[in-house]
This record gives structure tokens, C-alpha cells and sequence, in this order.
DNA sequence: TGCTAAATTTAGGTATACCTAAAAATTATC
DNA sequence: GATAATTTTTAGGTATACCTAAATTTAGCA
């Protein structure tokens, strides 16, 4: 008997049993991830992003690869089959939610949410994810301005452009957020004000890829290059 | 080296961090339920309630004994130690929070959330758990009439009898359903009203442990022996 | 007391999800 | 185009949490 996707798949893709397929969502939720990225996905990639030895991704793929997951390619890559996609926009939509769900329901701060959502998106149920998104009135995007995959699994492009390729004089808004996992960098962001929907005009640029020196919201900032490109931001 | 509770013990006890010491909190929470009826608690009791083989059990028994989670003597039975019943009592307030919570928050009916709530009481953070039962204003009670411990292992006892013992002509007030798996039997009570908080008047008692006739809220119902024996009363 | 029945434990096996280290394949460089 | 460097895979091993089946222990009963 082979293997198929209707073993993993009840409900709606996740598990509701006692079965453990976090394991198996944080790799498909990874490789979407990276493919969006570029795609095929290698196996160092996938180490890298979920911190696990090589060999270990290697054995996972071609468990994926068995259930009809993932298409692979020895020595060449990985990609997502549809069934696979569905699943991580599951996952996607659920840590999303979870994260906005836990600002606006139960006043956690956005950088304590990341860690909370990664266990939880593999927990909850289809019913308790329809009564989250009914009660946040069903919104679009997270605290980060990612963008919240739709029941049906369609989600809005990635917009916008980094901050720090921003010229002097422009006035731009601030769209997202690109790491959602470095809680020191989210507290330092909210603290000087580069939270989604601020107003950003580029003051200045120092010489040599040298910090910005921004208006947020009327009040003059400098940020690094760093911080700058880890910003999206969209034309005001 | 000896394994000791410190290896588990982050936090609050719960797991943080990628281990899956969801059956371990699993046994603990039933060790803890078999020992209110009867301790110490033989190997099959715990297979029975948790659908495990016997051999499993005691396995699994002597690594929660390494772990000084539990008390153990072959052949003879469990007890929990204190640490294992710190970890017992947080995972049950968990889970009752949450109950109460999905009902409460989230528009769940009470039939509903028990399976909810035995995903989610492994995963939550004692963040998430403290805004909760401040969204709750610190309940005392689950939506089934279950104590909820208190962050400091506090529960108040089981009181009351169950309804099958009251005598004709008695007014009794509904505190607790013995039953929170039973989503049938939820249901039913639900619809006849038989809710904690409920005023309930023994009308008539049939013979040779035949059904009850009572007034819950005024209306007239007749009940079996098998549901009356599920649900604890007070006196009114 | 002795024997049987029931409960419990031990022994050996499976699947998951990791690991390390060695082998193989691919890519880069001279 | 051969060799070196890197990436990837394979092989073999660990721990968890189950399983079945056999062996053992305890308990019940004549």
C-alpha cells in the first residue's frame, strides 16, 4: 500500500488526532517559505532555515516526497506539490492569525507572538481558526504585515520595496516587516515607531550605505541599513 | 547522571521548547484523575483511560519513575510525587481554562470544547494562560462545573452529591457534570436544561432504580438513572 | 495449600524525527 | 579536464511512545 495524502489529510489537511505532524507542516511551511524566495529548495537551504543537520532533511524529503508532498530531485531540489501547498498555507494562515489574535484579543506585544503561534498553528482547529479570524473580522494581514492566506489558500503578492532603497525626499508607508522572529529587533522597531501604517519620509542618507535618517510619523530617526532593509515599504 | 525534573522543568514546568512531553503531561493528568477515586492507581486503570496496552503503561510508568515524577512498586501501583502533581495541576488548569475560554471568548458550545482543549493545554504559555483568566476575571469554575486549580495548585474539593441520591420533594441547585467527554450526553443536557447553576426539584423517583422525574427551571423532565448519576447537586 | 485466573512486567518490534560520520555526487577552480 | 571543495545522500545510531506476545507475579478460590 502506498502512502498517500488522504492518510494525513482529515478534516482539513491538519492533524486531529494524537499523531504528531508538526514535524511534517514545519518542513512544508519552510520549504514554502524558501521557495518564494527561489525555488527548488535545496537540502542546505531547508537545514539552514529549520536548524537541523542535513542528513535529517534528507530523510525527511523523501518521507514528504513518499506522501505525495513535495516534488524531489536527488542532488537537485525541492518544490511543493499542491497537496503540499495547501497544507502550508494552512499552517501560514494559522500562525498568522494566531500571532493577530494574540495582539488584539489577549494584549501579548508583536514580538512575544512568533513563538507562541509556531506551536499553537499546528493545534488549532478549523473551528476555532473560523471563530479567531470571525472575531479579528477577518482581516488581511498580521501584526508584521504579512499577508494572511485566505481559506481557500490565495494570498496577496509581496508588495513594496526595501526602506533602504528609498531616495532622500520620498514620503513612503510602511508596509511589513520582513523578520518576525528577532524579538530585540521588533521591541527596537515599535520603540521608535516603524510599526505597519507609519509614515516614513528618507530625511537623508549617509555616504557609504550609512544609516537613514527618517521622519516617523513627524519625529526625526536614524536607523541603520540593516534595520532599513529589513522594512518594506510602499509609496505613500 | 540521573534524569531529574529540573531536565523538564522550564518555566513553569511545561514544555517551551521543541520536546514532546505531551504524553508525559498526559499520564500525569490521568494519573491525578485515577488517584481522586482510588490510589494507588494499578497499571490497567491508567491503560483503560488512556486506550493504551497495559505494557505500554508500564513503560512508561517506570520513566516518569526515573523522572521522580511519579511514585512506583511494582505490582503495585503509581502515586503521583509533588512534582508530578505541580505538573498534573497546571496541565488540568489548562485545560479547563481553555474550555471555559473557547465557550466564553469564542462562541464554542460546551460539547464541543473538550477535544479543543486536549490539544491546546500541552502548548499554551503561562502567558497566554494568565491573560486568559484575566479575560475570564480569574474563574473558579470550568463550563462543566470543574474546579479550575489555581496557579498555585490550589482546587477546591468535590463537593456535592449526585443527583440519582436526592429524595422526592428536594430543590437542589446543578454544580458539576462528571462527564466532559460525552459530547452526546452534553448535548442532551444542554437541551434539558440540566446546566451548572441549574435549580432542580425531584418530583418523583420510579422504582427498582427507575427514572426521575424533576423540574429544572419550572419545566418538567424525566431523566434515567444513567444521567442522573453523572451530575453533582447542592444543596439549594 | 495448590492451582488457576487475572494483572503486570519483560522482551522484542515499529515508526517518527532527530543525530554523526562516511560515501557519493555535484560544482568550482586551476 | 582533472582535482579540490562543497553539497547531498546513505548508513547506522538514539530516544520517544506506542505495539504484541511471552513470562512472571499476585490474587482468588476450592
Amino acid at each position: 500500500m502506498t502512502p498517500d495524502i488522504s492518510t494525513l489529510d482529515r478534516g482539513s489537511s491538519l492533524q486531529r488526532d494524537g499523531l504528531n505532524h508538526q514535524a511534517i507542516e514545519d518542513y512544508l511551511k519552510t520549504i514554502y517559505m524558501l521557495e518564494r524566495e527561489e525555488s527548488p529548495v535545496s537540502t542546505s537551504r531547508i537545514s539552514a532555515a529549520r536548524n537541523v543537520k542535513p542528513g535529517s532533511v534528507t530523510s525527511m524529503i523523501q518521507r514528504l516526497n513518499k506522501l505525495n508532498l513535495v516534488n524531489y530531485k536527488k542532488h537537485y531540489g525541492v518544490t511543493l506539490t499542491p497537496s503540499g501547498q495547501v497544507i502550508a498555507l494552512e499552517v501560514i494562515r494559522h500562525h498568522r492569525l494566531v500571532e493577530l489574535y494574540l495582539i488584539e484579543a489577549l494584549g501579548f506585544s508583536w514580538d512575544e507572538v512568533h513563538v507562541e503561534a509556531d506551536l499553537l498553528e499546528h493545534v488549532i482547529s478549523e473551528k476555532m481558526e473560523e471563530r479567531m479570524a470571525a472575531a479579528l473580522n477577518f482581516p488581511e494581514f498580521d501584526p508584521h504585515g504579512d499577508p494572511i492566506p485566505s481559506k481557500e489558500g490565495l494570498m496577496v503578492d509581496i508588495r513594496g520595496q526595501r526602506l533602504s532603497t528609498i531616495k532622500i525626499g520620498h514620503t513612503v508607508i510602511l508596509a511589513r516587516v520582513l523578520d518576525d522572529k528577532n524579538s530585540d529587533l521588533l521591541r527596537y522597531l515599535a520603540d521608535i515607531g516603524l510599526l505597519p501604517g507609519a509614515r516614513v519620509t528618507v530625511v537623508d542618507v549617509a555616504p557609504f550605505d550609512g544609516p537613514l535618517t527618517v521622519l516617523i510619523d513627524g519625529k526625526e530617526k536614524v536607523v541603520g541599513q540593516k534595520v532599513a532593509s529589513t522594512v518594506l515599504v510602499e509609496k505613500a
